[in-house]
RNA sequence: GUGGAUGUAGCUCAGACGGCUAGAGCACCAGGUUGUGGCCCUGGGGGUCGCGGGUUCAAGUCCCGUCAUUCACCCCA
């Protein structure tokens, strides 16, 4: 049997109802903070992400869907977005026009990963990027929408942990200074963290391992060696924070798995999600901009894994998104001649084109069978017309919840089902 | 990529030591009401027991492989 590949999923009614909810709340978060949609390619040329993501990264590395097109161009999924909306911000010349901008948006990406919960090879994500600014009232407003949405979707129990991974200037400097650090007692660190430690010191920070622990503990931190402008960067947005009512832990060994990083990198994290936990993670990336041939544009954002959140909304708070019923079930009887059927039909249309949500059966069973439908789609209203109605121009009405039915002249039924609808609905 | 657990109907699951036509609940369809839902009763449809090998007189049950899901590592959203 034909099934979705590894790592995929079908979202299917009534489930996907709760993504329109999903989507329909952060823009109306985007809405109010003025951030706009941009749409970009679902595969780009390979090279963009090996330049911005990083050569040496497990999401180049390993995770990327890449293939030769037909003239043998190197292509490939996008396994994240921000380098997208970078290249399209530079490819059209938005850095001359008036900044900062800030967009929005919601999309599948792929990693070619081992599947497990909250984890997948295709995934949705909703993010934000605001390109041309470098104040910290950036970094901080872009974490005040994530908290807004999390608390407009009605998410609590979310921990926001943050820190600064500085400049190219300043990281080198404490790189190499990490470096001479851990090498004293390289040969305690896990083999992980020996390969680790001259490509990702900062990794070996956060490694599980005890002996790993037991070398780091005593290891320079980077917010103590950032150079002076980062610092003045780190400083004023954590005020600005704070000045917001915004609860925060630092955590000097988050380090994100992009190159493309600098200064602000931060998690809004949900513990009971388990290993997975990280809803949204993002950060500042003042020289990506330039890296991909553009102008010095500094910019900011995050990225939101969509069944993470949903994930995290089933499992907590409150459900989401239950369907509302139907307004009208037409229940169009079979009769000698086809009259009733094509009347019923022709009332579903006009109930539809009124703006009501209406429902029939095309396979005309039996009145007990389509009563039963209309109860299973959780219709207010069931109109029927048999061969009687149909012969005399009427339509029986009947109100599924009070329990009345009463027979109006088939001239007159919308504007009727209408008031009715509008009655119950106050 | 590494290790553990799991895989029987659309869904949730039963199927002691291998042994007749593989079951239940829910869902679906029909009938009980010749034109009236929710409750109830009766009946029905639906399963290559994830897939492929092997052991055996006999495999859903045991063994091997494989695919998928899941938990953790890793990584990240």
């Amino acid at each position: 049997m034909l099934k979705a590949p590894r790592g995929t999923q079908d979202i299917l009614p009534p489930e996907s109802s709760q993504w329109v909810y999903l989507e329909s709340v952060l823009r109306d978060v985007c809405r109010r903070y003025n951030y706009h949609e941009i749409r970009t390619p679902t595969f780009e040329q390979s090279e963009l992400f090996s330049r911005t993501v990083g050569e040496a990264t497990d999401i180049v590395e390993k995770e990327m869907y890449t293939f030769k097109d037909k003239t043998g161009r190197d292509m490939a999924l996008r396994p994240e977005m921000t380098a997208s909306v970078a290249r399209a911000f530079v490819e059209h010349g938005m850095a001359s026009g008036p900044l900062p901008r800030k967009f929005f948006y919601m999309g599948s990406m792929y990693r070619y990963e081992r599947p497990q919960a909250g984890r997948y090879r295709e995934h949705r994500q909703f993010g934000v990027e605001v390109l041309g600014s470098d104040s910290p009232y950036s970094d901080v407003e872009v974490i005040v929408l994530a908290m807004d949405a999390a608390g407009a979707l009605g998410l609590t129990g979310t921990q926001l942990v943050l820190n600064s991974i500085g400049c190219p200037t300043c990281r080198a400097a404490y790189r190499s200074r990490l470096i001479d650090h851990l090498k004293v007692r390289v040969n305690e660190l896990c083999p992980d963290c020996q390969s680790r430690l001259e490509r990702n010191p900062l990794r070996v920070l956060d490694c599980k391992k005890d002996a790993c622990k037991a070398v780091t503990s005593g290891a320079p931190g980077m917010l103590d060696h950032l150079c002076p402008e980062c610092r003045l960067h780190w400083g004023e947005m954590t005020r600005l924070l704070a000045a917001q009512g915004i609860d925060f832990t630092v955590d000097s060994s988050l380090v994100r798995g992009l190159d493309y990083y600098t200064r602000t990198v931060f998690e809004l994290k949900w513990p009971p999600l388990g290993a997975q936990n990280a809803i949204l993670g993002g950060g500042r990336y003042d020289g990506l901009v330039e890296e991909i041939g553009g102008p010095r544009v500094p910019g900011v954002g995050f990225a939101m894994g969509m069944e993470r959140m949903l994930m995290a909304l089933a499992k907590g708070s409150r459900p989401i998104g239950a369907d509302a019923g139907i307004d009208v079930f037409v229940i169009g009887m079979k009769g000698a001649d086809s009259l009733a059927s094509e009347k019923a039909f022709a009332l579903v249309r006009s109930l539809r084109q009124s703006g009501l949500s209406c429902e029939f059966d095309p396979l005309q069973r039996s009145m007990k069978a389509q009563m039963k439908q209309a109860d299973r789609a959780n219709a207010k209203f069931v109109a029927i017309i048999g061969d009687e109605e149909a012969k005399n121009g009427i339509v029986t009405v009947r109100c599924m919840g009070e329990g009345w039915q009463k027979t109006v002249g088939l001239d007159h039924v919308v504007s009727f089902v209408c008031e009715e609808v509008a009655r119950l609905g106050k």
